[in-house]
DNA sequence: ATAATTAACGCAATTAAGTCGCAATAAGCA
DNA sequence: TGCTTATTGCGACTTAATTGCGTTAATTAT
């Protein structure tokens, strides 16, 4: 069988968080880890495709929602009426959005965990979680 | 006449921006500049009702997305699944969003221009504008 | 002040994201 | 293997937002 590299590990994960492993929500894992860029259901759906795993969108948002009641993955908006997707345990970082061609790239930061601590000082907001993101033209589209 | 403040100074803006000056279209900048936090179409809608100007969802996206075409304001998302607007005329400033009672208070920060230098410098992104929002329980919520 | 021009509006229909209920299916476990 | 229960698939539904079109009203010129 030619399994994909971290099919098991993704097993894992599932178990771990109290899912059970199914060949979709493996399959999502997978896409997860591999792809570099939030996603949003219709490129989860259009993946599961490719993998010959049929569903519906109804699943993929009920999967999605499930991954983030269990910590796996988080929530972003663009300014693009949906939601995308990402795992939760890559470090910290930021979104760069390309207006013109739609591409993220991500940035690293050490700045707002201070920023948080000083919102807390002030202001008494208990701060959970940020989002952060840049909106303009990438390397490419400034031309 | 019970002349509202700012009811002469909003005409102006609206002319400034080449749109024209209608009862509505007053009305929700006035609401916009009185409000002190970021607002949806439903808001909006309500609002108009209390100034006896009935109009329909489809008239409020139209004005919305006119005022931000002409850079009246910005919009934002924070994790509910619609828009959000507000003035552009604002200093800079982020979000306090409490996800217990749902209060949004504000921020205002110089950290983040200096981010976007160095990511113009490191990664050649040219940011044209960002969206930074802290998601948490506030003061009262957090008893 | 009035008429002409054109932007804005109101309404109905439509699209798209996301949710929900329910019966059928398939994980995980004994 | 069979049992229990979470998950799926499907259809119906909800809500945000858009679009087309005929009417109304804000501006501009007369």
């Amino acid at each position: 069988m030619t399994n994909n590299l971290s099919q098991h590990d993704c097993k894992e994960e599932l178990n771990q968080a109290e899912l059970r492993a199914t060949p979709a929500r493996i399959a999502v894992m997978q896409f997860l880890e591999t792809t570099n860029q939030p996603v949003d259901a219709g490129m989860v759906l259009d993946y599961l495709k490719t993998q010959n795993i049929d569903t519906d969108p109804a699943t993929v948002f009920r999967m999605m929602n499930d991954f983030l009641s269990k910590g796996l993955t988080k929530q972003i908006q663009f300014q693009e009426g949906k939601t995308r997707y990402e795992l939760s345990n890559k470090e910290d970082h930021h979104h760069l959005i390309c207006e013109h061609c739609g591409k993220i790239e991500s940035v690293s930061d050490n700045v707002i965990p201070h920023m948080e601590k000083e919102i807390q000082e002030k202001q008494k907001f208990l701060v959970k979680r940020h989002s952060l993101e840049f909106f303009g033209l990438c390397k490419d589209c400034q031309k």
